[in-house]
DNA sequence: CGGCAACGTAACAAAATTCTTACAAAATAC
DNA sequence: GTATTTTGTAAGAATTTTGTTACGTTGCCG
């Protein structure tokens, strides 16, 4: 038999952490709950629990410095919470270190899905982190979502073509290193080709466009004259 | 020998409750009842039953609310009596919450069946809430009758062809997942093919067109553009 | 300060992908 | 065996993405 998970719930929403209560208990999981950040934090050196599901929007502190500040001591996988605003796709948090999120209202189906797949890999893992494993890559705070290809930037969702995603990956997935057009096109579209520098510019500047606040002055993705690309 | 079970059964028809604990008491279960949804929810506080069978409309609260709120505290499975309606198939209440249902007027049978197969399911040594398992696969107000390949949308019910529950039933029990339309044919029809994309397209917008309100822009099945199609 | 080369921008055309519709083939029911 | 339902195919429309061209800007070097 396996043995059982502890997992710590944390959220100022009764109502939210009874439904985690119930869906967990149900699915077979033993569960604490914590209802603010401090507690949180007691709880996760107490308990030292394998997973660790945290709202970002609490009272005190918030869910976002207590993921910070478990990050820190311990390296148990935290999947965080966070309310989807009215119209807007904004999903603040992923910046803070988490790895994996869920945005309210969520589906049951997807919360146990996910915490399977969390507690999967970080157990057969031996709780060690392998880079290029990861479902998230964690530039600044831009967040790559490799399952759902999808870009987080500054909190908000923004919409990536295949392609973006494709040259976002590569070069997120080697922060620092600079990627000449050439190095870039033939990883990308899996070809060589020539005189198609220009092709590469023209995604660099709509990757731009969406992630960089200023796109004029980029901030993460730079140009190195006369070589080429890093995102940093 | 087993234990002895506890169901509540709540209904404002004498007659209905009256059948159900003679059928149940005659099974070797223990019956409580309660005749509209506030009774319902003060005995399911006080009895922790293991089965609740709750019609769905009762004076007061009626049995759709009682639902949601016991099952905000109580990890308890709820089956679901509704009356089918002259002519239409309207059935409400999947959407609350619950583990089953059953259409009045019922077999004996099939409410002895149904009963001893949730309480199997849930029984708190060995069953689990296991995903995959269980009979109604919901997501959103979207609920999917494994055992009847049945497919309800908003409490209505709704024809599906095999395809078409094939296709939705992949998508459903993994939301928030992309396949592709080559991985959806593949696991849907069992067998590799070339050029059928637009086949699996065609199936999906039949889908929509009977799933979402608004075909064209679906609130669910989504695309998610050169890699494949979502349910959420 | 020019000149030159590398990079950035905008608009537009091309291509790829998905959606829609209609209809024929196949399966199923009567 | 016929009628009905379901499934697959094809063609074109609509949409999104991608590539190209032309021109503007920036930084480097004398």
């Amino acid at each position: 038999m396996e043995r059982i998970y502890t997992i710590l719930a944390a959220d100022d929403d009764p109502q939210i952490l009874s439904i985690l209560r119930e869906e967990l208990t149900g699915a077979g999981y033993k569960v604490v709950t914590a209802s603010d950040g401090d507690a949180a934090c007691a709880l996760a050196a107490r308990e030292h629990p394998d997973l660790i599901i945290m709202d970002i929007m609490m009272p005190g502190i918030n869910g976002l410095a207590a993921t910070m500040k478990i990050r820190e001591e311990n390296n148990v996988p935290i999947l965080i919470l966070s309310a989807k605003a009215e119209g807007s796709d904004r999903v603040l948090g992923l910046e803070s270190g988490a790895d994996d999120y869920l945005v309210k209202p969520f589906f049951r189906q997807e919360l146990l899905a996910r915490v399977k797949a969390l507690l999967r890999r970080f157990d057969t893992l031996g709780s060690i982190r392998e880079s290029g494993t990861e479902d998230l890559v964690r530039v600044g705070n831009v967040v790559l979502d490799r399952a759902k290809k999808q870009l987080f930037a500054r909190g908000e969702y923004i919409h990536l073509t295949a392609t973006e995603y494709g040259i976002l990956d590569l070069l997120m997935s080697n922060p620092g290193c600079v990627f000449s057009a050439e190095e870039i096109y033939s990883r990308v579209w899996n070809s060589e080709s020539f005189a198609v520098e220009n092709t590469v510019m023209v995604h660099i500047r709509r990757i731009r466009e969406k992630t960089e606040l200023d796109p004029k002055h980029p901030e993460h993705l730079k140009v190195v004259w006369g070589i080429g690309y890093v995102f940093s």
